[in-house]
DNA sequence: ATAAAAAGTATTGTATACAATATGGTGACT
DNA sequence: AGTCACCATATTGTATACAATACTTTTTAT
């Protein structure tokens, strides 16, 4: 793995950890030392996680974490409730025997996970979940538009979600998964894309509600 | 202007004037020396482009010129579809006065240079195609989303766009933009909405359409 | 003559030194 | 005492030197 690339993945997990905050100030020269690169590598990193929306750059001040608002992650669901249902229609199509399967090996991952409790769990789910979305974007056949989802939903925004998660959204959220593989199998697209459009929906609901009671708008 | 930007403006506006070619391997050491930079900022440079699109990255083999294929310009467009409709519904209900006046007077001078010739004309209207998209697509409220169709829709696209349109595609597209500024002054987001509908699929059938008959599908 | 290997060249990847700019604190003046 | 200016320090922006890797050409062996 290239400098760059060590750069990258350590500031990009230290701003999932918390270790830098929404809000905090990052300097070069310390976190290319944490991370045994040189500030070129770094600053390389930075321009990655820029565009990727972690970092905000002020000119002449270096980089910021991003702090995500309330409206933020309104404008955040409605792009994906645009192109996510629109994507799994077309991945219907798509999805052969084995993707088919590993679609229901994955939902039957996340439901286990969601009974068991502590951290590791939630990784665990949070990983099969991600393996999920992923499967089923990839097979639409769109790249740009897999990438610009990959851009968008980002990891602790999807952390936060499942820790926000009632016992019952939990299921019910659980439940879309499994009713998004039978549609793919009846390669019923406008079934599939429904279902994926409600299941975001849900998550939408959750968080902004949860985010509304807690009025903790720039937490992530 | 930082030597970053001198570079990013420098490489892009190449690209956009076919000095460097879907295909081509930039060297940074000529292109550095070219714009007067060192390479550190042209590689700052390079990041951004290939974030947008412009250029991909082969790792120690440096950069390529991006190369659009048929099937990349069906997946644009159909990324434009899901978003930019929406985005101009939003926008109805959010655009002021003065913002109307804009939006009409911008498609005065689409119309206008679209009945000039000449290299100038069409860049005049493609400046003026670019401001009613942008406003529009600004008052929805959604930067995020706005960002996402500005690195999808990209300047050489729709350049090539406008020099495939036949009069009669033209005078359609033209019709249309007026027919979006009376939607947003009766406040009918559904009317407006529907109207970049048919907007953004007529303009992808002369696209598709025009590559397929000239059977050159990596040239923009 | 062809193919494979090796050496030399060219190009990218990384580190570091220097320049430009911003920040923070101290002192002088009102 | 408060405010403004200026200097010292810290931090980012840029250039360049060096290291690692890929490409090309030449040479040698079959």
């Amino acid at each position: 793995m290239s400098s760059t690339e060590v750069a990258y993945h350590g500031v990009r997990s230290d701003i999932l950890n918390r270790v830098y905050r929404p809000g905090d100030r990052i300097k070069e020269t310390a976190v290319a030392q944490k991370y045994g690169v040189s500030r070129t590598p770094l600053r390389e990193a930075f321009r990655r996680l820029i565009s990727e929306g972690w970092l905000e750059n002020v000119p002449n001040q270096g980089v910021r974490v991003s702090t995500w608002s309330h409206t933020d992650l309104e404008h955040i669901f409605d792009i994906r409730v645009r192109l996510e249902p629109y994507l799994t229609g077309c991945a219907v199509g798509r999805l052969d025997a084995d993707q088919l399967l590993a679609l229901e090996t994955y939902a039957d991952d996340i439901a286990r996970f969601s009974n068991t409790s502590g951290e590791t769990a939630i990784q665990k789910r949070t990983q099969a979940n991600h393996q999920f979305h992923k499967t089923l974007l990839t097979a639409s056949g769109n790249p740009r538009a897999v990438a610009i989802l990959n851009n968008l939903v980002e990891l602790p925004l999807v952390i936060w979600t499942f820790r926000q998660f009632t016992p019952q959204e939990t299921a019910r959220s659980n439940a879309h998964h499994y009713e998004i593989v039978e549609a793919a199998r009846a390669r019923d697209a406008q079934w599939a894309e429904s279902v994926m459009l409600s299941h975001i929906l849900a998550a939408k609901n959750t968080v902004i509600s949860r985010l509304t009671q807690s009025s903790a708008s720039t937490e992530c």
